[in-house]
This record gives structure tokens, sequence and C-alpha cells, in this order.
DNA sequence: TGGGGTTAT
DNA sequence: ATAACCC
């Protein structure tokens, strides 16, 4: 793999500074080995919550993917496009006023020599996505993912065997150095209630009366926003493993018939049948969601799920039969219950998702995995399995 | 304003 | 099923 530049900020993640301290007292105390916290995640022993977390955030993610299938447009302005918007640029486009998320008209207008690629295929971004969680995995298989671009790793454990291993000359030589949070965080909706008490920055959340935030916000998000205000996130790094659901999604100015739906549903639904397939999980439900058009309210969204029929689940990864027609039935059904066709609608959204992933068992007969298993079972629970009653029922 | 993802309610 | 959050 070619390198990925990491953007050279943020390096340290959740703990902050005084984890180097403490690592330093406890090599001197000469105290070995680990242990697990209530989340199974590895702390050094001693009883301190001291972690090793690095964030790895890489820069520009979709330019320099960009920038590495075709060279060429290295050393160019180059920005990402997807549908009107440019929604990253590499640092050359940055330089000349080339701003994330700005409009293509905005964006040409301040940097006509701006070179666009088109970004609305994930495929490439998603692959190289996970190439460098693997990569990380390497060190520790506790790497948390946000978003395609983001990691968080645990090397908790990784440092404290190396501490163990160097001699006491060299570790006085170890320099440890941290970052402290910038004045923002947290997202649209929180930030517009804070405001509405008086809070703008991280100062006044540290300052503010504890109950009244719990009041407004709910204990949960109180508690937690205000405990980051001060650096402090005890949150473990869950390790994300493989996604719980693969979706695709297409957004346009205007879809009002049913035919039309059609064949935008189905170009999603072959995407996410080859995706599915290499995954090799089956996934148990499906969902398709909506956007209406309205010049307000653009962030609703409408949704039905339901569950894919056993004998789908089965044809999934068979290359042979035909998945399509069954799947594209129910997608219309649910789509149906949404949209009364018989009056005019006006779409601006449609994207299917595939959820609830099951990984296929080897299970033996006999064991509880077996009867546990939908598609291996014939007792009498496996024909009728009770559905939940969020999923919409569709007739066969 | 895109095309994803997750968790909580 | 939706809302909120992240990128």
């Amino acid at each position: 793999m070619e390198k990925l530049g990491v953007e050279p900020e943020e390096e340290a993640g959740r703990d902050e500074e005084e984890d180097a301290a403490k690592a330093m007292d406890r090599a001197e105390a000469g105290e070995a080995g680990c242990s697990r916290d209530v989340h199974g995640q590895v702390v050094p022993e001693g009883g301190s919550s001291s972690r090793v977390i690095v964030h790895v955030d890489l820069d520009c993610f979709y330019a320099q993917v960009e920038m590495i299938s075709n060279p060429e447009l290295k050393g160019k302005p180059l920005g990402v496009q997807q549908k009107y918007l440019v929604v990253t640029c590499n640092y050359e486009a940055r330089k000349l006023g080339v701003k994330k998320l700005m409009t293509v008209r905005d964006a040409k207008e301040k940097c006509p020599q701006l070179v666009l690629v088109n970004g609305e295929d994930l495929t490439r971004y998603r692959e190289m996505s996970y190439k460098v969680t693997e990569l990380l995995e390497e060190f520790s298989p506790v790497v948390e993912r946000l978003g395609f671009d983001e990691n968080f790793v645990d090397l908790t454990e990784m440092v404290e065997k190396r501490r163990q291993q160097l001699q006491s000359g060299e570790l006085s030589a170890l320099t440890v150095w941290g970052h402290v949070y910038n004045d923002q965080c947290i997202g649209y909706k929180t930030t517009k209630r804070l405001e509405a008490l008086g809070i703008r920055s991280v100062h006044d959340l540290q300052t503010f009366s504890s109950k009244i935030l719990e009041k407004e916000l709910g204990i949960s998000v109180a508690q937690r926003i205000q405990k980051l205000s001060f650096g402090e996130d005890n949150s473990p790094v869950t390790p994300s493993g493989p996604p719980q659901s693969f979706s695709e999604e297409d957004s346009f100015k205007k879809c009002s018939s049913e035919v039309e739906a059609k064949n935008k549903i189905e170009e999603l639904l072959a995407s996410l049948l080859n995706r599915v397939c290499q995954d090799g999980r089956k996934p148990h439900t499906i969902r398709l969601i909506i956007r209406r058009y309205s010049p307000e309210n653009h962030c609703s969204r409408e949704s039905r799920q339901c569950p894919i029929p056993s004998h789908v689940i089965q044809k999934l990864g068979t290359g042979n039969y035909d998945v399509m027609t069954p799947m594209v039935d129910i997608l219309m059904k649910l789509f149906r219950n949404m949209v009364n066709v018989k009056m005019p609608f006006h779409l601006t959204l449609l994207s299917v998702c595939l959820c609830n992933l099951k990984a296929l068992t080897t299970a033996k007969k006999g064991t509880i995995d077996y009867y546990l298993t939908p598609s291996l079972s014939t007792t009498s629970h496996s024909g009728k399995r009770s559905f939940k009653m969020k999923d919409t029922h569709v007739e066969d």
C-alpha cells in the first residue's frame, strides 16, 4: 500500500497527558503485567485506569485515495465531488480557498483551476479504509473505527510489555507528549441547547451547574459532556469488527414515480448484494429509507423494514439463483407502505440497508447453536418465526 | 449539502 | 421507527 498521510495535529486520544506521568510512576515501582477492567479492556496493574490510546485520523481521506489511484492528480488542487458538493479536497485546493462541504459553484468560483473527481461511489474508499484498520489491528486487536478515516487503537498492553523490557536508564529517556483538546466538541442539536443556556466554551461547561445541566439534557448526556469538558473520558475503545450493516443511498432533486423509484432501488440493491456476498455473512433484515421533499425539514427520513424470508437468505451467497427479484419485490412493498403511489409524491433520497448480519455458523446437530440457527433447524419453531412488531409484514 | 456509519430511546 | 451522534 502506498503511504497515506495522517493529520499532523491530533494524535493522542481520550486520556491525555496524565497517562505519561502515571506510566512512569509505575515503571519505577517495578510493577509488572496488566489486568482487565469491567469492559474486558487491558489496564495496567495497580488500579489506575491509565491507558495508552492512539487516535489515527487520515488526512482528506477521499482525496488521498484518488491521488493514489491517479498520481497525475498529485500536485494539482483536487476536490472530491458528490452531487453539488465538494466533500473534501487536498491541501493544494485548501491553500486556494476551497473548504470541505463547499458547493461546486463556490469552489469553482474561489478556485477555477480546481480539478474535480466524482466520489459518489464509496467502494474504493471503503476498501482502503478497512486496509488501514486491518493494519492497525496488527498492533492491537482493540481498534475502534469512526467513519472511514478515523481509528482509535488501545495500545495499553503493548506499551506495558515494551516498558517492562526497558532498562532503567532507557526509561528515563522516554519522552511522552500529549494533546489538549480544542474548544469545540458536541453535536449540532446539543450545541444549540447549550447555547440557549449561555454555554459557549469548554470553560462555560466546566463551571456550569451539574444539576441544571442534568435537568436540561438528561443525566446521561449531561454527565458525559461535563466530564469531557475536563478532558476525562473513560469510555472503552470498543473493537468495531466487521460492519453491522451495509447500506447504499442516492440523493436526487426529484423522484415522483414508482418506476423511477424501482429503478433506483434496483441499482442500490445490486451493489449491496455484491458487497454482502463478498462479506460472507448473511443479512436477516432489509430496510428501505426515503426522504420526502420539504423546503424546511431536510434531515428527516422515514424507513420501513422487514425480515428477509429464509429461503431468500439461503440463496444469497450462491450466484445462480435470482435473488434480486424477490428482494426488489419486498422493497417495493415497503415503498408502497410509506408512499401512497396513487397520490403525487416527491422524494429526494432513496436508501437500502441490509442489516442484522449473521455469520453462517458451522453448527453441529444437537447443539444449542443448531436449534438457534434458523436455516438449519427444521423443527416446529423454524417455519414461522415470530417477527418483531417493528418489522412491517409483507406478504410473500 | 453527501454517502456513509453507530448507539440510544 | 426514529432521533441523535460521528465522519
